[in-house]
RNA sequence: GCCGGUGUAGUUCAACGGUUAGAACGAGGGACUCAUAAGCCCUAAACAGUGGUUCGACUCCACUCUCCGGCACCA
């Protein structure tokens, strides 16, 4: 029996469209649930959207859109990234306004409520007469609001429902103490020990509906809907359909003795996803995730990417000019998996001629254009084999660099071997051992594209067809200038 | 401010208490031609600073300087 994998990334929430930050996460999840696939797990990979909360409700006012309307248009943008970026075959998409989700939420609602860890305080709220908007803390200058500095910030007191976050504390600590690879990379992981050992607020997880509607009914209570963060959180079970399928959730998100879920996130989200979604779900009983990737970011010529600033890469437009395998080779080896990388053109249009035209693309050309030549068919395809271990160690490590790195070692050895042996002299002076050299290559290059499965699906699928023809492949990636 | 991290060739990264500090991209040169004027070979090029520990430090310690992250209701 095939051993169950799960992977999941964050839901981007849907106030703009997708940018390279969001690509580089389900690129990297995508990587990792290609590979498991390879290792021959059973797969389930998850994405979505989060699309409930007040920035939408007003980017939708703003625009005389109905919500849903709205939100609607985006999850479609979202969606694309699947043909974009040649997501994983099997990927689900869960959208926080999906009936099974809504319904998972309220259920999830009533255990931390059963056990106690919800409860209705009052709430202030900073409000700006200036702006007529909420505002939060950190929208605030010296406890004023920056556009309008003269106004008094007014407090309006609203009762919210609270999530005895405090209480869990003492068990998160345990939780952590018990799991030292729960959060990778250590530095993100003794970021969210120290926070949670400084002690822990209890929060706000409800608000009114009447001011603020777009948000799944609190169970029992008509006039409160769940803040965002704690319905979109519960996507991760909602979508393995929890708490209607018993079975199918605990083979991939696991039990509380073998949790199975692991979920990739940026650097932002450590607290979220390492200490209050963790919460939730002792609270709710649940078993706990398994494991928290957390990645850095994509900075442009060493700036943050703002929409202020305008430097925002979207990836829809670098694929239309480089092609899909292209962005996804540039987010997974010259992208460092877990610090901070900078991106800008420059960069990427080098690496895209050093190692995909000069490199790959050359490569496959030159063996095949020999193997088509001389060889007298297709070569015999090698049977699987084990990966070797400086492929597989990085790659469970989620260092997708560097077993990147081991592919395209590889890639210059075999270029090196075919100007050492040169092939294209020997099928003239010894035409038999000229094949034999040829058919290796071609058996050599099949590895290669073995091996950029995860990373490269389209690509690892052209080069094994035009091996298995004994075909010249198309120019796989034209040099640009 | 407090806590943690970082600083290595032009650039992005790697390494180790001890032979000439590695690699890739980029730069310069060379021989070749199967291939996408690609590939191969060769060359130049670096340990932030000061002091200390040590037979010996890029690696350990202290301090200075640089840059970055965390320090709760922004998702």
């Amino acid at each position: 029996m095939q051993k169950p994998f799960y992977l999941t990334t964050t839901l981007p929430y849907v106030n703009a469209e997708p940018h390279i930050g969001f690509a580089l996460e389900i690129v990297q999840a995508d990587a990792i649930a290609r590979y498991r696939a390879l290792m021959g797990d059973e797969v389930f990979f998850n994405t979505g959207t989060d699309e409930h909360g007040l920035k939408i409700f007003r980017k939708a006012e703003e625009e005389g859109k109905d919500p849903q309307a709205y939100v609607d248009h985006f999850a479609a943008r979202f969606k694309e990234l699947r043909e974009k970026l040649d997501l994983f075959p099997g990927l689900t998409f869960i959208r926080t306004t999906d009936a099974k989700h809504k319904a998972a939420a309220q259920e999830f609602w009533r255990r931390c409520l059963a056990n106690g860890d919800i409860y209705k305080k009052d709430y202030e709220v900073k409000y700006c007469v200036g702006c007529e908007l909420e505002k939060t803390d950190s929208e605030l200058e010296n406890g004023r609001c920056p556009i309008h500095p003269n106004l008094e910030i007014e407090i309006i007191r609203e009762e919210n429902y609270f999530f005895r976050w405090s209480k869990y504390q003492k068990p998160l600590e345990d939780f952590y103490a018990a799991r030292p690879d729960f959060v990778v990379p250590d530095f993100r992981f003794n970021e969210i020990k120290a926070f949670v050992a400084r002690g822990l607020e209890d929060f706000s997880i409800s608000r009114l509906k009447e001011k603020m509607p777009w948000g799944i009914p609190v169970p029992d209570d008509e006039n409160q809907v769940m803040y965002v963060w704690f319905d979109a959180l519960i996507n991760y079970i909602s979508t393995v359909d929890w708490p209607q399928d018993r079975a199918r959730f605990e083979r991939f998100w696991g039990t509380q003795e073998a949790p199975n879920g692991i979920q990739v996130a940026g650097k932002d989200q450590v607290r979220q996803q390492a200490a209050m979604w963790q919460a939730m779900l002792l609270s709710a009983g649940l078993p706990t995730s398994k494991q928290i990737i957390i990645h850095g970011f994509i900075t442009v010529n060493g700036q943050k990417m703002s929409k202020s600033l305008g430097n925002v890469v979207h990836p829809f437009s670098l694929v239309e000019e480089y092609g899909t395998d292209a962005v996804r080779y540039f987010l997974l080896r010259h992208i460092h998996p877990f610090e901070d990388s900078d991106f800008t053109m420059e960069r990427f249009k080098e690496a895209y001629n050093a190692g995909l035209a000069n490199g790959l693309g050359n490569l496959a050309s030159r063996i095949m254009t020999l193997a088509e030549k001389h060889l007298p068919g297709p070569i015999e395809i090698p049977a699987p084999a084990e990966f070797p271990e400086e492929y597989t160690r990085p790659f469970e490590a989620y260092n997708y660099n560097g077993a990147m790195e081991y592919v395209w070692k590889r890639i210059q050895e075999l270029d090196q071997r075919i100007e050492k042996e040169e092939p294209f002299k020997l099928i003239k002076t010894d035409e038999a051992a000229g094949k034999k050299l040829i058919a290796e290559l071609a058996t050599e290059l099949y590895w290669i594209a073995r091996m950029l499965n995860p990373f490269m699906p389209a690509t690892n699928a052209k080069l094994k067809e035009a091996i298995r023809a004994n075909r010249k492949p198309e120019n796989l990636f034209p040099r640009k200038d």
